[in-house]
DNA sequence: TACATATGCTAAAACGATTAAGTAAGATAA
DNA sequence: TTATCTTACTTAATCGTTTTAGCATATGTA
């Protein structure tokens, strides 16, 4: 269009006056309709029109014949409001701040997803960021986001974090944890039941015949780690497998060599099947096992965390734990926006989502196996 | 701290003086340090404040002394610039809307991850959101973003989307586009070299000895498919292979089942090797030759889309087109920022990114098989 | 002595929206 | 007739920052 324009005209002008001419083209350019526009070509006062638009003229008694007027101009001008001057004023940003480990992990980039719609299905919009399980990254996005006015936080909390997440509660930010919590603060989260998870897992192990179960885990103070390995735990010790007990932590600095490593114990040992803590280390698990050319479930049976499409790609496809991934992302927002904005879209204050146990053939009965 | 100090000081209070005491808690809770507050410690102006923190106390000639004292009160009182109001005054909200058609696709989210961190860099954040490969959702979207406030626009634009797109160029949104383009349109964008992709695998193939290779595409009328195909084509051409040119083209809605039909007509010819044209397709091919029992590359050779963990699972791991997912993602940042703010931090003016062949076992040479 | 120049700062408007407080004009009541 | 109440608005302050224009005072020059 605007080249076009040029075209046409330019043949009318000298070269210097096109120079001009772009000028104007240039200072020209439709500036956004504000609140005052609307207002001095209504011939009417600012505070008014935002009267008006805000749903308050009944309030202000402004009359209807006005309402209208003010609504026809503002469609006609395609005015729409500043969202900063308004954030500024005191109002809200209608955006909430979610802090996840790394956005490009499948679990989190899901549960991203799920968050952006019912964030949107609210009203709100989302400004995701990635800590890397960081302390110092953490924190400096938390400013960050607070900094750019978001209205609330859903934040996976990093190993160390406890403190910055209690300074939030203390100062009344609202704010849910996501996937991890903090049981000894007074704080809101949407997480999985992750004691039942490795419970159920480890229960069914134990049915199909398994006594010497070992756990994959890593290095890590965070509670939801703890939970599972709890979960596993007390399962053995319940079945009178205490003896059997065998937890394994890897450094995350260094996973598959590490994770070589402990399966070459576990192969050195007694160990008939394997529960991975995480998504992460189950599909380092399957990879280094693939590489030492073990078989599962031949030579060791096998329990994963979080679906992956690796798992279904196996010759016996990947028991594993299973996350209520829709329910804890919308949970999370409908308790940030409750808090918020004092609504009440939340299920419950807290939510600890049950996990389900997709059993498929990596874990099959043990003496079908060993007694044929 | 507070519960702390509530504890302590309510025994001296009536009930009804608690909930007095509660509120002014709420009301005494630090509020941030601002200019002003900055100003009046000191005893100056406020715009002496921002001046010196601006960096441009030489060309207001503040003296030594003064910078001095305002830096070591902004230390002191904690004080850091807010940022909407930063951005009320300049007009500019440092956001960056991003349209990604799926943020929990793991090239998208990929892609995303890379986005966030090079908008960091620059100081800006970034607002994604979803379309779902949906033209009314993605214009839905720009309102939303443009409504936000955002500096500037990173879209993947889906099918139809070409008007909208226009109408954000005559509009001088600052805008990139993301993994596909319009050709005819006058816009900037950071891609993949698409048809080189293609051209890349499909020599690749010939050179390893097949001569029937057939596509496996999807219905779309987007520039980076026919680009795809085209470079494929072309190479046969080439080749003298034009015979055997053999595209297939899968509806989207029903991606699996169709899958499993166009592999069954392909074991029905004489086709040697398949090139997928997106991950997706690939990791949907996989899963259907192993539903089928076929075998990659005994029976057929293989030749992938984008990095997938699936790929490199498989007893021969799959041969790939690799995207420079960093450059694309880098080069759209810095495109948008400096259109934004007049930088120049955008290598060209329009970034075609070459892709690279990760060549592995599921391509062999073909004679090594057929002929021995 | 008078004028120009340098120095070191301040005043005030502006960005765009919101809202408590106020006002002017007409209607109603005492 | 005067006081009071409605109605339908407006005024002006405010959020925190930036920036242009200006104002004293001090110093230098002729």
């Amino acid at each position: 269009m605007k080249v076009l324009l040029l075209n046409r005209i330019s043949i009318y002008l000298t070269l210097n006056r096109i120079s001009d001419f772009y000028h104007h083209i240039t200072m020209a350019k439709e500036k956004r309709t504000s609140i005052k526009d609307l207002a001095s070509s209504l011939g009417v006062s600012p505070a008014l029109i935002s009267i008006v638009l805000n749903g308050k003229a009944k309030q202000y008694r402004i009359s209807d014949e006005m309402v209208k007027r003010v609504k026809a101009a503002a469609k006609e001008m395609n005015y729409y409001p500043n969202v900063v001057a308004q954030n500024l004023r005191g109002g809200k940003s209608q955006l909430i701040g979610v802090i996840v480990t790394d956005i490009s992990n499948p679990f989190y980039s899901t549960i991203s997803r799920r968050i952006e719609d019912r964030a949107n299905e609210l009203n709100y919009n989302v400004l995701f960021s990635s800590s890397d399980e960081n302390l110092e990254n953490t924190e400096r996005l938390i400013k960050v986001l607070l900094n750019k006015g978001v209205d609330g936080l859903i934040v996976v909390p990093c190993d160390g974090s406890r403190n910055s997440i209690a300074e939030l509660i203390a100062d009344d930010v609202p704010l849910v944890l996501l996937d991890r919590n903090f049981p000894d603060l007074d704080v809101k989260y949407s997480c999985l039941d992750n004691f039942k998870a490795t419970r159920l897992a480890t229960r069914h192990l134990i049915d199909q015949g398994y006594e010497n179960i070992s756990v994959i885990s890593y290095e890590t103070q965070m509670n939801h780690i703890m939970e599972r390995v709890a979960g596993y735990e007390e399962t053995m010790r319940e079945a009178g497998l205490e003896k059997s007990i065998n937890i394994n932590r890897i450094n995350l600095s260094n996973p598959r060599s590490e994770m070589r490593e402990v399966l070459g114990h576990l192969f050195q040992g007694n160990t008939e099947a394997i529960l991975c803590l995480t998504n992460m280390l189950s599909i380092n698990g399957i990879y280094c096992l693939k590489e030492m050319n073990k078989k599962i479930p031949d030579d060791i049976a096998f329990v994963g965390f979080n679906r992956s499409d690796v798992f279904n790609l196996l010759d016996s496809p990947v028991t594993y734990i299973k996350q209520p991934i829709e329910k804890i992302a919308n949970e999370a927002v409908n308790r940030v926006v409750d808090l918020i904005s004092g609504s009440s879209y939340a299920a419950d204050d807290v939510i600890i989502a049950d996990p389900e146990l997709v059993i498929q053939s990596s874990t099959p009965k043990k003496n079908v196996l060993t007694h044929t």
